[in-house]
DNA sequence: GTGAAACAGTTCTACACGTGAACTATTATC
DNA sequence: GATAATAGTTCACGTGTAGAACTGTTTCAC
């Protein structure tokens, strides 16, 4: 292990938790009773990527599949969501927002917008840049490591 | 807004999506049965904390504090902290890891070093230090607007 | 001093999300 | 054509969250 690094990840993890909760909090409140940050968060993956699929969605956010099967149940109940089986592989199960879907995560895309832009004014440009590539770095390595089943 | 802020954040959202729920769930596969993360956030913070109270830990993870109420109960069933209250306001309840609890926090402490550790190895020591400073302003001012009740 | 307000924490109910194991249906393999 | 692999679902159960109602304690205003 690299000589500092226990205090580094110590640093890490201590700043890591206060903003992912902060940020958690903010958004919890703002979509209120329309969606669930998870929901939002599965309808973001949807909408980035074409013919979705369970298995796609579990390894994207490093989770069983049963769990993505309760989410897309809740999102399908709510009529946000279609499914659309392959006919060629009847195994496969596309996922695609209705047009009601489309306009719930627009809406709460742009209340993420809001409350997120406002600590940027904070920073210089470049160190935002600098942050977030290097987060986009490290987004890539572990995507490269991940793996689960069921 | 800034002229750049969509930009930014949709990538910081995609890779701070990716990298939490990726770190997650490696926590969560080495920690098994011992502690969920959140029950491991929870002691982190209580062993940061002289005198340590819902209240604050409430503030700290952004939430309500009857949830609160619900991980401590958890811990302590499983003998991990120990509730003691203040003789000059008895409101107060002070929350303290026992032994055992001590225990199973050091090591999954040890665990999370050794699952985070890997990837600093990609990066250059000033290149994650200028990474932590900048996760830590932000959590400085993530901080400084919180607010709840209940 | 006493009554009202504020505060710390708990309980309760309801729901979202996570797991893992067992299951269905479909396709691939040999 | 039997067997294995794959995609997705269902089920039972534990954890985390909210919010409202509650207890007990302290503070404050009068």
């Amino acid at each position: 292990m690299k000589k500092d690094a226990e205090e580094w990840i110590n640093r890490y993890v201590d700043a890591y938790m206060v903003v992912t909760r902060q940020i958690n909090a903010r958004l919890r409140d703002i979509f209120g009773e329309g969606l669930t940050n998870d929901q939002f968060l599965i309808l973001r993956l949807i909408a980035g990527q074409e013919q979705c699929t369970s298995t796609y969605l579990a390894e994207a956010v490093a989770v069983g599949k049963s769990s993505i099967t309760a989410i897309i149940n809740r999102l399908d109940e709510a009529g946000m969501i279609q499914r659309t089986r392959d006919e060629n592989d009847r195994r496969q199960v596309y996922l695609t927002m209705t047009a009601h879907g489309e306009s719930v995560y627009r809406t709460c895309e742009k209340q993420m917008q809001e409350v997120i832009s406002p600590y940027l004014f904070h920073f210089e440009d470049d160190k935002i840049e600098q942050f977030i590539v290097m987060f986009e770095k490290l987004a890539f390595l572990m995507q490269d490591t991940g793996g689960r089943s069921n």
